[in-house]
DNA sequence: TGAAATACGGAGGTGCCCTCCGTTTATCAA
DNA sequence: TTGATAAACGGAGGGCACCTCCGTATTTCA
């Protein structure tokens, strides 16, 4: 009876606006403190809605996940293209992986937009997975186009590799020194196989 | 009535022998099938035994996983020896590094030994843990000492790195290749900052 | 205003974690 | 050999989380 192509649409329902805008709030709340394997029956608590509705509006985790961190992510690519146009092509590079880096580090919820890098079968993360991937890419060409350094890895590697200092850092006090390290030491290894 | 100086331990009991064993066999399998966050319920199934005695034996889930991967893990660390006897320093840590990786996403339960190297409070792979961070101490000091690379990294960050890789790289096929490449580029890194 | 569309929310089935404890079995001393 | 006893077995059960389903409540629109 409802042509997919149709018009008639209602307007959304103001409770389910009010809830889902709770849920958001509530997950945001409920991962910066749990982390990302938290029980989304407590998620659903906190926001006071029904476990139900929490499932209505985002069917897996991932969905929840996804729509509390795109803004995050959103925020990742914008930094680059105001790097790139600021700084020389590797430093805008070194810069944004800082940036990658801190985001997830903090935000540690967005390691699951790790996950979606690997091989988007987990289809949710696919916007912010793929966008994530133009950008790396993106930078990293604008080096090599300026011949500062050659590249023989796929960009995302240099990502996953971050994201593996994230996991496996765990709350050390020098963590971000270390990440710096890593990248620093990345870069020059790409700088080292530029053309001469 | 039991001083724990003692002696008069018995002889172990043969079921429990025969238990452990089973347990040790099902769970390689079932890990190896499912991954290292398969069903402890699955792993007493498979081997026979019921739920209680899994426990007993193990009474966590990583004491188990310590359980089937110190084997592979003391390989890992034995390859050491023998890569720094037949090799110059840097090839035997890129060769290393190579093997370390292919551990891991091999034997996909073993990703668990990387928490452990973040600061040991879930000390059951401290054993473990600890010997691989010596195991790959000494190799870059061996590469430091002999002039061919400095190092500013905590020589276990790049073992970090190459975890991200196999956490985030899932599945593509040429996961290998590109592990191999990201080990380069870091042993290119650390080179270009050795003493001229 | 009231019918139809939409959303709510929690009960309930499933599966897993881990503990506890009554039952069974192997060891060892007599 | 025997039987007392330490040790091990194994599963029932309480708790928690996941996710589905559907009767009830609310909102929209004609």
């Amino acid at each position: 009876m409802i042509d997919n192509a149709g018009k008639p649409t209602r307007k959304p329902r103001a409770d389910a606006a009010r809830n889902r805008a709770r849920l958001l709030d509530a997950a945001k709340a409920v991962f910066a403190e749990r982390g990302g394997a938290a029980s989304l029956e407590e998620v659903a608590r906190t926001a006071g809605v029904g476990i139900g509705t929490l499932y209505r509006h985002f069917p897996t985790r991932d969905a929840l996940i996804e729509a509390v961190y795109r803004n995050e992510s959103d925020q990742l690519v914008r930094a680059a293209s105001e790097l790139a146009a600021s700084r020389p092509p590797v430093e805008a590079l070194r810069e944004w992986m800082r940036l990658f880096f801190n985001y997830m580090s903090v935000k540690h919820g967005m390691m699951e937009l790790l996950d979606s890098l690997a091989d988007g079968k987990s289809s949710l993360y696919a916007a912010s997975g793929a966008e994530t991937k133009r950008t790396i890419d993106f930078l990293v060409k604008n080096a090599v186009s300026a011949g500062e350094i050659a590249v023989d890895i796929e960009p995302l590697d240099l990502l996953r590799a971050l994201g593996g200092m994230v996991q496996y850092g765990g709350g050390r006090d020098d963590e971000e020194a270390a990440a710096h390290a890593l990248i620093d030491i990345m870069i020059a290894g790409l700088q080292a196989k530029r053309p001469r």
